[in-house]
DNA sequence: TTCCTTATTGCAAGAAGTTACAACAATATA
DNA sequence: TATATTGTTGTAACTTCTTGCAATAAGGAA
């Protein structure tokens, strides 16, 4: 089984390891259907590999999001959520009540492109979170 | 003298009370000319307020930005700094050597409009960080 | 000034996240 | 197989941030 088997070959083409905890945070993420912070990464994937330790979740996240195989997005109390890669896209946050949109990346590439030939900087972020108040709280 | 005494019409107009606390924090934000971080904050206030404490700066920034006297920002590594309000403005922040640039919030201005009229929701982030590669590290 | 209301703070404890470093294990090399 | 290399992890200690709650004090009313 599993969907974490894909990654293997995408890490090792970089000089990397796919190794039992690796497995286990891609397979929770893989099967959660929603953003996950490191807490409930932590707690899921040591269901299935109880050897797990905190400092691994957190510097395995990171390693992964760098990678590019999930993608993080930071949350409106500062915190990381955590999800596997699927298409560009960002979300808006109801700061009131939470409700989560989700928005395809190409509703900002115009921004995108005006930032970037503005600056010189070449924009690397494809899943932020824009907060705001939702049409139901207004 | 400061900056703080033009602030507590502003609280007191709401229904709060300008505190040594709120006085010594926002003194620190007005005279420090750049994005500080709660420690950072905390460093300098008690210099001037010895008694203060951590939790207190924690609810004292989050409590002023909510307000909108000051505004917030969040990091590369998922934490917050802070500066005291000024004119609407976002930041272009290089992931490999940290460089900055401000630009001005009518850059992103039509993609907000292009998010809100596309959602209902209002958007309220005027301080927000884009990360990226900036010309010399690219 | 004195009393009252309640916004605000400090304290203590805990949760979340980071760091340094030694031990380990996967892979390459001989 | 034996050895070297280095990517990866666990441990322990630490820093940063949060929460509940009792004590405090700012500002309004008498
Ligand atoms: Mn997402
Ligand atoms: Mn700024
Ligand atoms: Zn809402
Ligand atoms: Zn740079």
């Amino acid at each position: 089984m599993s969907c974490s088997e894909a990654y293997a070959p995408q890490l090792r083409a970089r000089g990397y390891r796919m190794t039992p905890q690796r497995h286990a945070i891609l397979h929770t993420l893989c099967h959660s259907g929603k953003h996950l912070t490191p807490i409930e990464v932590y707690a899921r994937a040591r269901k299935q590999l109880t050897s797990l330790t905190e400092p691994t979740v957190y510097r395995t996240l990171e390693f992964l999001a760098e990678n590019g195989l999930i993608h993080s997005a930071q949350i409106g109390n500062g915190r990381f959520v955590y999800e596997v890669t699927r298409h560009a896209h960002h979300h808006l946050v109801c700061r009131h009540c939470g409700k989560e949109l989700e928005v395809d990346h190409q509703i900002v590439e115009k921004m995108y492109q005006k930032l970037e030939s503005f600056s010189g900087y070449k924009i690397t972020d494809r899943h932020i979170n824009f907060f705001g108040i939702c049409s139901n709280c207004q």
